[in-house]
DNA sequence: TGTACATCAGTGAACGCGCGTTCACTGATGTAC
DNA sequence: TGTACATCAGTGAACGCGCGTTCACTGATGTAC
């Protein structure tokens, strides 16, 4: 066994990110996150501040990875779809990244990266007929609200993928 | 300072509402609501077997008043902008039914009340077009997405009150 | 190529805390006779 | 109308627990000369 663990911010991180997934936010501790990584209690806070600063690493890459994920959408359907593709596979980043209440939410990298998410998701809405903003809020709030009922469980079994289930129901909306 | 409380059940029902609301469920403890309530740390087993009784309490009553608010509606439109209002002025209660992880989901009351919040929903989607199931989904996926965000504090000002930002956005569903 | 030294990334003990639950108990209430 | 007694709704002490954070420390690494 190494002295230095060699990666353990991102260790730390992918722990977080499974314990979150399976337990939800609530069950986090930093010290099991230590255990995880094979580590004394108090060595994360070399790699994070404290708790929050953890979550706050973990939100600025849920936002960077969903940003991704919108810019690579040719429309704005695609664009919804893979809203929730990015929901169902990072569950963790998801959960965390709408508890601004539990990490430093003024952090410049993540209000940085949750912009770059916010101009993703209105470019593709012009397409639409009607107000573009209108239209944006519109397929972000039946994108969020189908990832956020699909993983909570509220959500009846569709037959198929989330993704095509979402699909569907997106389909929904006035072009 | 009588002996008996006269309405400790009830009163620990609104405390939590107002914990919750205010910090979040994980923020909720027993022996704060104790406190708030004016009484002793162990009192609440007499009402509430554990905390995961108290919240199946919460759960239950949350989905028993959208049920009545979802009933009251008279159109699939109405419905949808209840479900937003429901969960705007119930914001604990909205957030515990979602979070089946901390409750006795196999209790019976809180099965049939939420299987009545169910029914009413999908009442009103035969209204629109296309199928019925699909049209319910889309509802619900709208409706909830739009008050998550708004609760989470995501949504952008909408220079409104949020029960007519929501009218807005659910007129983007297809008729 | 060797070495001094600053810096980085760990350790492990200690702190103080609030929590949920259990327990034996007691005061208050209401009902049967 | 009075009283015995079961039941209900509280009390307060005690349990064992895991947590986040701080601290002085040490081992490992890498860089300047």
């Amino acid at each position: 066994m190494p002295y230095h663990h060699g990666h353990l911010r991102r260790a730390l991180l992918d722990a977080a990110a499974s314990v979150i997934a399976e337990s939800g936010v609530a069950a986090l501790s930093m010290r099991d996150l230590s255990r995880r990584a094979g580590v004394s209690h108090a060595a994360p806070t070399h790699h994070f501040k404290d708790k929050a600063g953890l979550l706050t690493a973990l939100a600025a890459e849920g936002y960077d990875r969903l940003s991704a994920a919108l810019e690579a959408a040719d429309t704005f359907l695609d664009a919804g779809v893979a809203y929730v593709h990015f929901a169902v596979t990072h569950p963790a980043h998801f959960a965390v990244m709408f508890r601004p209440d539990l990490y430093h939410a003024d952090d410049p990298a993540l209000i940085a990266a949750r912009e770059r998410s916010g101009a993703a998701l209105y470019a593709g809405a012009g397409e639409l007929s009607g107000d573009r903003r209108e239209t944006g809020l519109a397929g972000w709030s039946i994108a969020h609200g189908f990832a956020t009922l699909w993983l909570s469980g509220a959500m009846p079994e569709l037959g198929g993928s989330p993704e095509e289930g979402a699909r569907a129901i997106l389909r929904r909306l006035k072009t």
